[in-house]
DNA sequence: CCGAATCCCTGATGATACTG
DNA sequence: CAGTATCATCAGGGATTCGG
């Protein structure tokens, strides 16, 4: 490890088990950490859903609004952004009359279902259990 | 699958790849699946930092407290006791005087950290490139 | 030492109306 | 069709005080 503070922090997390934490955790590092961000992110209301949509398969921006009973426009607007943003959610514009726009899963998208799917089926076990 | 409605729902996230998600999801079944529960959980602002703490050993409440900068009283005894009402962690209250209170992880938090370190070292290794 | 009770404030979410 | 803009609401989180 040694790309710089963020990483560092990361990895700290990501090693918990055997790395120990420092004596006192800064609470603005904590909220720096990109591993914090994953969680809040996939924390938010409505972005595992339309992860779990776009990993069927690709989807135009009313189909999903279609799909998800109780989303407003507002926030399926503003959860399309935020993962665009992140780079998991790929954005196509058809610059036909009327525009249509559809959102698919990036590769980056793809690859984070799989700890996603881990941690899910570690949800379902335990429910069993 | 046949454990109930939770259940389904629970692996339906989680086989999402491969199974289709109904045409129509809602919202009500979405916030009540447990995957939808833990990450949410997982996203709450000092949940995984106090879960990594109590991964490296058990700790007393104000150790905790001294610990983390920057948290309040009334958050770190909400989130304690969030985690021990999940089964979590496990408290555990010497009767000396002053009362002494330790909190652990469960079995269950201990095989939590597992998908957890996947997901963080996803993290770790997108961050890389 | 550990936690409950209260007050308060900001940010996240929703409802509604408007636009290229 | 796919958004933006604005206003209203509500819950998460922090500061402070009190109690066993």
């Amino acid at each position: 490890m040694s790309a710089g503070n963020t990483d560092v922090t990361a990895a700290r997390l990501a090693t918990a088990l055997t790395v120990k934490l420092p004596e006192q955790v800064e609470s603005a590092e904590y909220e720096a950490c990109p591993v914090t961000k994953m969680v809040r992110l996939l924390g938010d209301k409505w972005i595992l859903l339309v992860l779990m949509l776009l990993a069927e398969r690709p989807h135009r921006f009313n189909e999903l609004r279609r799909r998800i009973s109780g989303i407003s426009q507002r926030m399926l607007t503003r959860t399309l952004q935020t993962l665009t943003a992140d780079g998991l959610v790929a954005r196509t514009v058809h610059p036909t009359v009327p525009p249509a726009v559809d959102y698919s899963l990036t590769d980056q998208g793809r690859s984070l279902l799989v700890p996603l799917t881990d941690l899910a089926d570690w949800v379902v076990r335990r429910q069993a259990a």
